[in-house]
DNA sequence: CTGAAAGCGCTAACAT
DNA sequence: ATGTTAGCGCTTTCAG
């Protein structure tokens, strides 16, 4: 399907010189005479020549490309993510390859050998579930440059997290300040890093003032809108009601808010909420919901500068990990709990 | 950069056979004996061999690569666009690669070259203004199929249009109906397509009853959250105030809540509001948004579906153009205009 | 049905 | 400083 395109033995013939030159040339080797500098190069501007990148790939082992893989691009979360990673990438010459998984670890897999077949010089990922030791093992295989987005495995890779522990901490004794005790979470299950970092700072919370949270009160399976819609509907319906929910995700507080309007609940009145990452949404909820905010674009960035790192130090080397600070942003959606609720 | 990995010829040599034979089994064809067959796949599966996707592109001439261009990766709009079109893609056994131009005209022909270098077997993009002929040229000394998202230009190039005139005409009737005059319009720049189809059918739509709209409340000079905040506001405290505005895109949306939140607006009471496309933002904003809606995924899988109809048939025949319905979705933002401000 | 060999476009020695 | 040449890993004639 590609056309015939000028290749490097055209420009060659044209301007009288051999192929090594005009590869010369091409990557800026000192050693070449200004004079035959200026022929090569009024040959390539006459031709519109483009070096194939596939060949100079073949030739040089290295395809300047990395791939990205992720479950779910439509997210905000990740696309903004995706967006600082290609901007560092390409400012550093390199093209980011996107794979969309769907939530499949079998897909997870296929797509790591695909991208490796397609010889990626490395990746980017945020696997589906740490446990799966498919994916390990193909991770582990890769010989390249990995990048892990918010995941903790068991083998030496690169990666940034994000301080989730942190945010939830602050978010919960927020809510106990406020003389909330019946708080429930709902986030992603705790067998990744972000569920199970969340559920600790929501307990160290209650510890810190000498409680327990009601353990019917965490709700981890899911990062969906359908599922958070699905646990607050049944917190907001059951006979023991939360006075405060915390939305570990963005899809997680549009089910929330989708129960809550559904139920007719007043914020911050009936119920106090909290979300983790500030979209759209948050800031424009009424009333504007607090959230737990990191820098999404800090995280695409560092995970591409890490990459771009380990891309340019070879193989070898002490995994680098990169913690992320998190922090509550204070807006209008909590309030102490109502007489009446905390009465129950 | 890469590893040293298994080659063709080492299967051969392990399986006792030519590299022939063995690229024979890799492509499936039928003249190779079940027993060869047999034998060289065990090979393969043991040393786990992983063709070279690069050398086989470099023989055969196609990537089977696809270029995503779009100016802001982060916006749900594209987001969603860009994973319809990768399940696609995916599905058919092409790979995204994805590039963000960030709204630079210059960058927008710079990616092109680069992927052009790359190789790409075919390119889905979204230009930054129609009328800059730099890209309109570079598109066309691509000689690769294309796939405008969108986009109008002067040259013979595949298309997916959304009928923004239809809604927006549905949209600004609606309001008229109410009883509205003093409607204003804000979108981007008249010199893409959507913003053009959009005044269209906006000012199609007053034409319909006899009415001409006010000039000076079509405002189209850009599509970011900063430039509906900036002319929502100016709309809101001037001496002229519209009694409903229509947000021409997701971000505008966002700036005009703003300014309605900063101003004090109710809404529908003071002001009636619609945006285009539907999000979890217009979804769940008090009240829900009044929205054109239309299928981002049909977008995003159409353009795929075009390319790859255009990768198969090779170069030349009539450009297809794909026209998508949209359709005014009524919610809660919408009202009569009050007395009062009816009579200023 | 299978092997041998040419060559895709480029880079990087190695010569000169 | 520049030319010559050997591959990179694969597919595809062309023979046999």
């Amino acid at each position: 399907m590609m056309q015939r395109h000028t290749t490097i033995r055209d420009v060659a013939r044209l301007a009288g010189v051999s192929v090594g030159t005009v590869s010369r040339v091409l990557n800026g080797h000192r050693s070449v005479t200004p004079e035959t500098m200026r022929k090569v190069m009024s040959v390539m501007e006459a031709h519109a020549y483009q070096p194939n990148a596939v060949a100079q790939s073949m030739r040089t082992r290295n395809t300047r490309m990395v791939g990205f893989i992720i479950s779910d691009i439509s997210n905000t979360l990740f696309s903004s993510i995706v967006k600082a990673a290609e901007g560092v990438l390409q400012e550093a010459g390199y093209t980011l390859v996107l794979a969309n998984t769907g939530e499949g670890t079998v897909r997870e897999v296929e797509l790591i050998h695909l991208l490796q077949q397609r010889r990626m010089d490395g990746l980017i990922m945020t696997v589906f579930q740490e446990g799966n030791t498919a994916v390990q093992e193909a991770i582990q295989n890769l010989r390249l440059p990995v990048v892990l987005l918010d995941r903790e495995l068991p083998i030496p890779v690169d990666a940034v997290y994000a301080d989730h522990a942190s945010g939830m901490f602050q978010a919960t004794k927020h809510l106990l300040e406020l003389g909330h005790r019946r708080i429930a979470l709902i986030t992603e299950s705790r067998l990744n890093r972000p569920g199970r970092e969340r559920i600790r700072g929501f307990e160290q919370a209650f510890q810190s003032l000498g409680l327990t949270p009601d353990p019917d009160f965490i709700c981890s399976r899911s990062l969906s809108a359908e599922y958070g819609f699905r646990e607050s509907y049944s917190l907001l319906t059951g006979s023991h009601r939360p006075t405060a929910i915390i939305a570990g995700g963005n899809q997680i507080l549009v089910g929330l808010l989708k129960a809550v309007r559904l139920c007719s609940v007043r914020i911050p009145e009936d119920l106090s909420v909290i979300s983790c990452d500030d979209t759209d949404l948050t800031a424009l909820a009424t009333p504007p919901v607090t959230v737990v905010q990191r820098s999404v674009r800090d995280m695409g960035r560092q995970a591409a500068a890490l990459l771009i790192q380990g891309l340019e130090e070879g193989p070898g080397g002490e995994p680098r990990r990169i913690l992320l600070p998190t922090e509550l942003l204070l807006r209008q959606s909590c309030a102490p709990p109502c007489e009446e609720a905390s009465r129950e």
